[in-house]
Formats: structure tokens, C-alpha cells, sequence
DNA sequence: CATGGGATTGACT
DNA sequence: GTCAATCCCATGC
């Protein structure tokens, strides 16, 4: 497996969020298969970048193929991969893993935890796991400390749920997260989360 | 300079 | 189902 290049992420996001699933991330000697993503993008108001380019969303703006990393709710980092070309502000947000290598040193970060299953089953304890913080943001994904790797040869990725993003308030509606169907990993859809969606498409 | 609101999680009722 | 923890940063005066 080798670190995905700049080109696989200058593309349209939603896409690389679709193809983001079955990468592995690594830092250290912890690593897990990418089984849950989200895409944000510049035009909707739910992305950081609609904003437009400051001292925050500076890196979402940047070139293709690095971190985005920002504390969420002052307690979690949460990661992404920055999408499309330079000076687009785009990014899929990473939501969960399937713990792959370094699983010891996952439990010692993580304190109790039920099972496995629960290691990186969201955007913040898979950060928490992995080691990976604010000082990860706006490195490269392809030589940093966090790297993405490629797909392993002939790796498929069976179903493919897409579905509304998890914990937003503003453009709820729109489809842009992506998870392995029957993968265990996944994090829980929040229940309390927003009937809104459902409302409006009922 | 003060304020308010999160791309969440875990504990508790 | 409800709620607190905790801090960065965008916004407004």
C-alpha cells in the first residue's frame, strides 16, 4: 500500500469521500481502514470554508492532499483530507475506522472501552486512538507523520451506504456521507440528531 | 475586547 | 432522551 498522491485528491469531493472508503490511515504504529466519510465543500453552508479563506479554513484552501484538523466542541480533533484543486475550499471528514494495526496502544488511549468495535467508531475517537491532533493540521498526508495509504490491489468495497451528514444544523439534507454498508465500525447515527431531514423528505 | 456556537462523546435519567 | 465538558475562532461592538 502506498500513500495516495496529490491527484487522487484534486478531484471533485464527493467523489474522493466515495473512494476514501478502503484506504488505510497510519500514524505511528496504529493504522485502520477508512469505513466512514463525509464530504464538505466550499458551496454549502455547512463546510467551514463557506466562510471564505481566514486564519481557520486557511488550510481547506490550500493545496490538495493535506490535513485539516480542528478542535471540535473544545474536547475532539477531528481529521480530514483537503479536496479539489488549490485555492477551492473543500475536505472529506474522516468518521470511522476498522482498527487494522496497533490495537494495544488504541486501548491505552482510548481507556475503557465495551469492545473493539468502539476503538474508532467516530470523527473524535478515531483522532483520540490514533494519536492524531491540532499539531497534525496542514501536514502531508503523503510524507507527514498521518498518512492516507491506497486501497489494497483488488479490494472491493461491497455496499456502500450514502446518506445525510451526522450533527450538522445547516444544509442537513444533502447526501454527501459515505459508509461501508455491513461494516461494524461505523459510528452510530445520532439518534437525537435532527429528524429535519427526514421531516422535509417526508 | 466580549461573546456565542459548534462536522462530539460519554455519563446519567 | 437529556446534558455537560471545553476551547478555538468568527463576529460584532
Amino acid at each position: 500500500m502506498r500513500p495516495l498522491r496529490a491527484d487522487f485528491y484534486r478531484r471533485p469531493v464527493v467523489e474522493v469521500a466515495r473512494d476514501l472508503l478502503g484506504c488505510t490511515v497510519v500514524h505511528g504504529a496504529t493504522a485502520g481502514i477508512i469505513v466512514e466519510t463525509e464530504a464538505y465543500h466550499e458551496g454549502e453552508p455547512a463546510s467551514h470554508a463557506f466562510v471564505g479563506l481566514t486564519a481557520r479554513t486557511r488550510p481547506l484552501f490550500g493545496p490538495p492532499g493535506r490535513a485539516y484538523v480542528y478542535r471540535s466542541y473544545g474536547i475532539h480533533a477531528l481529521l480530514n483530507a483537503v479536496c479539489e484543486a488549490e485555492g477551492v475550499g473543500a475536505a472529506v471528514l474522516i468518521r470511522a475506522l476498522e482498527p487494522t494495526r496497533g490495537l494495544e496502544e488504541m486501548r491505552a488511549r482510548r481507556g475503557a472501552v465495551a469492545d473493539d468495535r468502539e476503538l474508532c467508531s467516530g470523527p473524535g475517537k478515531l483522532t483520540q486512538a490514533l494519536g492524531v491532533g491540532l499539531e497534525h493540521n496542514d501536514t502531508d498526508l503523503a510524507r507527514g507523520a498521518v498518512r492516507i495509504l491506497a486501497r489494497v490491489e483488488g479490494w472491493e468495497p461491497g455496499g456502500v451506504t450514502v446518506g445525510p451528514r451526522v450533527g450538522i444544523t445547516r444544509a442537513a439534507e444533502v447526501p454527501w456521507r459515505f459508509a461501508l454498508a455491513a461494516n461494524e465500525h461505523v459510528s452510530r447515527p445520532r439518534p437525537g440528531a435532527r429528524r429535519a431531514a427526514a421531516v422535509r423528505a417526508g
